[in-house]
DNA sequence: TGTACATCAGTGAACGCGCGTTCACTGATGTAC
DNA sequence: TGTACATCAGTGAACGCGCGTTCACTGATGTAC
């Protein structure tokens, strides 16, 4: 493992990469329960037993196909972020929603990998869960940022808000904690809520479920973040909040 | 098929359900994907082309898997529904929400089968879509019931509402000519958006993706169904609208 | 009611295929002196 | 710089398995007269 030759190194990596690029082609082909390590090494050219150099069994290929699809859709989704003005949350949760839509729509079947039913008969391993989580720690930094710039308020008035239980409240201040420092705990919970959401949306939207529905899924889906953003609570901080009304010439 | 004796037809429908609930009984061990009439054969005690007299295929054996799942989800939903004071509408979506999460959750292979990752090279034919289709129209119905009652109203002020677009807009009236009479655009849209929300939460438990972040997933889900009726405008129609604050004994 | 024929369920063998994984091996590439 | 040895990649055969589907067949069950 360690950099014994610097050359065998390389070529080592090398064919890593081209044995997960031909694992992930015929993913997007027949999906991850018919990918077979045979094939894989038929279509490199190799005999399949070489393919044991590099992948210990056919799990660990699929654990090195997970944790570069988390870290894919993790990385394009932070990218939507950061292009964003830090202090426009609005726009920061839609763009990063876009972009969680945009990356599973074009990557179905690792998207499936990593968000479709499990595979039977596969457990991940415990080296999946940081990459998995990059993506939601994006989108519960714009919550707490916003919170942090006041820029959160209750969407309702407070006697239509539904009441936290107390086990509901108790996971929301662990949360707080964990990634939501001073964001109150019907935030947490709304924040909760919009992000289970968004995977339905994407989920039947990648997995053909929502066109019986509706035909312009794109219009949907935009709406659907506009109305989540508002359900959050976000304040656009775009738009000046008490602009008096008064006639501009542009 | 048709009934030639009467007492053949009985054993075959017999058959039939057995080899289906057989099916079925590997469906939990395995998954769809393990799934083979092989070993189903092996289990009843026949030779695998026995199955043949059957079921024409593999993939026909799966529709029909599917249209049972879909029909008990579906008279499950069905169930909850009708169970409640008709003109209680909040309750009436809670408890069907319910019903869908408490399905999910004691037939997570039955649910996988019609809402996890699609089973590659199988395309559902078209008589599926009609069970397929119990579930949301009793959703749709509730919505549709309340807007008659009147007992639905718009969760925020006018102004911060986001606007419908065209295209969402144009989707809205189709539905409502479908299943929604009476019903305004938006709120249409914001049912679509609780039901997929309610689909979000219910992947995400049954396939234990939120186990990480939730420790408590039936207070999540509960608090998730009210806030979506909050969202939807459901009026709690048990409560008199505008009672008068007085101190009352018990 | 009894017989001749048609229908159907189930058998068993076969076709042709693919799979994950192991193992003893050959050669080439690197390392240490 | 040159040689002896260790490391590693890749080979090819094998193990033992399972799969969907077809086909000619046997016998039992039904139907028509």
């Amino acid at each position: 493992m360690a950099t014994t030759s610097g050359i065998r190194a390389r070529v080592r990596s090398e064919l890593i990469h081209e044995i997960k690029t031909e694992a992930r082609r015929q993913l997007a082909l027949e999906g991850a329960p018919a990918l077979s390590l045979r094939s894989v090494a038929r279509e490199l050219g190799m005999v399949s037993s070489a393919i044991y150099r590099y992948f210990a069994s056919r799990d660990l290929l699929f654990t090195a196909l997970i944790i570069d699809a988390y870290n894919e859709l993790g990385q394009h989704v932070e990218e939507a972020d950061a292009n964003c003005d830090p202090s426009n949350f609005v726009r920061r949760w839609t763009r990063s929603s876009e972009a969680v839509r945009g990356w599973a729509l074009q990557h179905p079947h690792e998207y499936s990998l990593i968000y479709g039913s499990p595979i039977p008969g596969y457990r991940a391993p415990a080296d999946t869960v940081g990459p998995a989580s990059r993506i939601i720690l994006v989108f519960a930094g714009i919550v707490r940022d916003a919170a942090a710039a006041n820029a959160l308020v209750a969407p309702y008035a407070k006697e239509r808000t539904p009441k936290l239980s107390k086990a509901a409240a108790a996971d929301a201040a662990r949360l707080e904690v964990l990634a939501l420092h001073g964001v109150a705990p019907d935030a947490i919970v709304r924040s909760l809520i919009a992000w289970t959401q968004l995977f339905g949306v994407v989920n039947f939207d990648v997995f053909g479920r929502i066109n019986d529905i509706v035909e312009d899924v794109d219009a949907f889906f935009l709406h659907s973040v506009q109305e989540m953003v508002r359900f959050i609570g976000f304040v656009d901080t775009k738009k000046p909040p008490r602009a008096p009304k008064a006639k501009l010439d542009l």
